[in-house]
RNA sequence: GCGCCCGUAGCUCAACCGGAUAGAGCAACGGCCUUCUAAGCCGUAGGUUACAGGUUCGAGUCCUGUCGGGCGCGCCA
């Protein structure tokens, strides 16, 4: 069934049409009329592309279709171009085609679909730029995830604003996306952090303690430790004489032994309340340090709760039955190089303990389980390695391998006063997401990390993103809409009354509102691009764009100072824009202030 | 050594499943405020897209190799 593509469609089906795609199906129907004249060989496999042009004079969109189909139709480029051209249906959408350079098609917009284009904006409100291109599908993006055993610090920043964006841009998109922090509390380190909880708590019992250089130093752990002391006094200070006796001159046995003592001493129940209670502090913290940062998840998901639940094991279960289990050196091992790892990977450790990797195993199976079509991890780069096991599971189970798409996040370096910043986890020394976000402010670390694509080594810059200058990017987008509110705060002050529903938008016809109304046209197509490709920085730089586009239209004509009529349709303009910039600040986590 | 990611203006980065003359910001230089916020605008200059081949009507983009950088190659997470 053929979708007519007239303006009547485009404009009155709430919102959920693009301009570029509309275009490309005018094309495609004149496609179909030259293959049932049999001009076109039958059923192209050719995809139809239309793109916005590069070039003032390229019209709006153009097309490369008949350079493409030349060959199989044995027509020259120019020609096929020109009987494509003829066989375009009749729309209010476009007022020209023309051929140009090798075979290109250039398709100009009727002035109409401009000028109605800020009333459709106003009607759509926060929801203009919005599509269905996604058809709901159900999708859930896993990002940050870090263990829960210290702050956050910058590099989880990039992650937590590159899978909040992409979420909502997503969702913009027409998918039906959501947010999951993975809680990684099972595991030996929650155990080291726990062990280091209740060495500091010991101290402040009164015991003379050496703290194991390898134990988790920061402040942190001195404050829930606090919290134990002044919620259980001495319950949990056993006789501890023993403790530190003939222990392993390795650092990491020592700690295991350490790890171990500490259970004995306190049982099963009093290790778990120690644990419980530095999990849930650090959780907490981590939570609220990214909702200030503007992040928010629909779901936390406890990795001991798979294990609690049985999940693990029952996927250990079916691999073993499956034959993709084998047991080497008291360990049971996943024959992933059956599916194109490098090599096959240790799922239960000779000591009975599970690795991560097996609990990786039933988290991803879970999350399919849950119904979702397709899922998105965003790791750091450091990670890559473990993609293809990931995968290799997810074959063994009988799922899709497709189904999983991985992110790699490349890793930032600060730099401040033009020197690198140093950081290590294990000097306790790293800049954290927090002092990133008081340092800098929200908006700007936002900003600073949606203008980079996630493949991409990173240079942050802290003066910079920190600088109160026009030097600082976010400033030159936020400070085009506030310039907007002004103007309408201006307005109220002297008392002109606007009705902007009655503005005639064809006087519209400076070049400057020309390049602005078609910007304006391209946001939604912006948005399904940063979907597809999974790039949310494309937003930032279309902000950029219109913040620019604006600036340059503020300085060329006067807006209240116009006549009447004009400075109605300018001021629907404007209004549109800033519609618009706020709406893509907002898929960035960045706030449209009204006053600079 | 093997694998993954990357290499674009002096610096930081874009470039829409391969398209027309590779674009912005910063830094440099020159202009624009008695008028809606100068956190702004306009202009000038800046390039063999690391290098060498290949694929085709067309390559920054795809393929091969070389060089350079980051990361990974644990019964760690």
């Amino acid at each position: 069934m053929q979708v007519s593509a007239g303006p009547q469609l485009f404009f009155t089906v709430p919102g959920f049409l693009v301009m570029r795609n509309e275009v490309c199906q005018l094309l495609s129907d004149a496609l179909a009329s030259l293959v049932s004249q049999g001009v076109v060989p039958s059923a192209p496999d050719v995809p139809v592309q239309v793109e916005r042009a590069r070039k003032a004079g390229h019209g709006d969109f153009a097309s490369n279709l008949a350079m493409v189909l030349a060959k199989r139709a044995g027509l020259k480029p120019r020609d096929l171009a020109e009987q494509l051209c003829a066989q375009l249906p009749p729309s209010g959408l476009l007022s020209r085609a023309e051929v140009a350079g090798p075979g290109f098609i250039n398709l100009f917009l009727a002035p109409d679909a401009y000028q109605r284009l800020p009333d459709e904006i106003r009607a759509r409100g926060e929801s203009y730029g919005t599509s269905d291109v996604g058809a709901r599908q159900r999708v859930m993006v896993e990002f940050v995830s870090a263990n829960p055993t210290g702050p956050l610090h910058v590099g989880h920043g990039r992650g937590a604003a590159y899978g909040d964006a992409l979420a909502r841009v997503l969702c913009a998109a027409g998918y039906d996306a959501v947010s999951e922090y993975y809680i990684n509390d099972a595991g030996r380190q929650m155990d080291i952090l726990a062990l280091s909880v209740w060495l500091r708590y010991l101290e402040l019992c009164g015991e003379a303690i050496t703290f194991p250089g390898a134990a988790y130093q920061g402040d942190y752990v001195f404050d829930i430790a606090a919290t134990l002391h002044r919620e259980e006094a001495e319950q949990y200070r056993p006789d501890t004489g023993t403790l530190f006796d003939s222990l392993p001159d390795n650092d990491d046995q020592a700690l295991d032994a350490l790890i171990s003592r500490c259970q004995e001493l306190l049982g099963e129940a009093g290790f778990s309340r120690v644990h419980r209670l530095a999990r849930d502090t650090l959780v907490e913290d981590i939570r609220a340090d990214l909702a200030r940062f503007g992040v928010k998840y629909q779901t936390w998901y406890s990795e001991r709760s798979l294990i609690d639940s049985g999940a693990v094991q029952r996927a250990v279960d079916e691999l073993k039955q499956g034959d993709f289990l084998y047991q080497r050196d008291d360990a049971w091992w996943f024959r992933s190089s059956d599916f194109s790892d490098e090599k096959d990977r240790v799922v239960l450790r000779a000591n009975g303990n599970h690795t991560y990797f097996a609990t990786d195993i039933a988290y991803h199976r879970d999350k399919l389980a849950r119904g979702f079509d397709h899922i998105i991890n965003i790791w750091g780069a450091d990670h890559h390695g473990y993609i293809k096991r990931v995968k290799a599971s997810l074959s063994a189970l009988g799922l899709e391998q497709e189904d999983l798409t991985v992110l790699l996040v490349q890793f930032a370096v600060l730099y401040r006063g033009g020197q690198k910043v140093a950081m290590s986890t294990r000097s306790g020394e790293f800049v954290t997401l927090r002092e990133l976000r008081e340092e800098v402010g929200r908006d700007a670390a936002r900003f600073f990390y949606a203008l980079r694509k996630p493949d991409q080594h990173m240079d942050f810059d802290l003066d910079l993103a920190k600088s109160q200058s026009s030097d600082n990017p976010v400033y030159y987008v936020q400070y085009a809409h506030a310039r907007i509110c002004s103007v309408f705060r201006q307005l109220e002050e002297k008392g002109i009354a606007v009705k902007l529903a009655d503005a005639d938008h064809s006087l519209l016809v400076e070049s400057r509102e020309m390049d602005l109304l078609q910007k304006l046209s391209r946001y939604p197509e912006v948005i399904e691009a940063a979907a597809r490709s999974y790039e949310p920085h494309q937003v930032a730089y279309y902000l950029r764009e219109l913040a620019n586009d604006f600036h340059t239209y503020y300085n060329a004509h006067p807006f209240i100072a116009a006549k009447p009529q004009l400075r109605l349709a300018r001021l629907s303009l404007i209004d549109a824009t800033r519609q618009v910039l706020a709406n893509a600040l907002a898929l960035l986590g960045v706030t449209a202030p009204q006053r600079m």
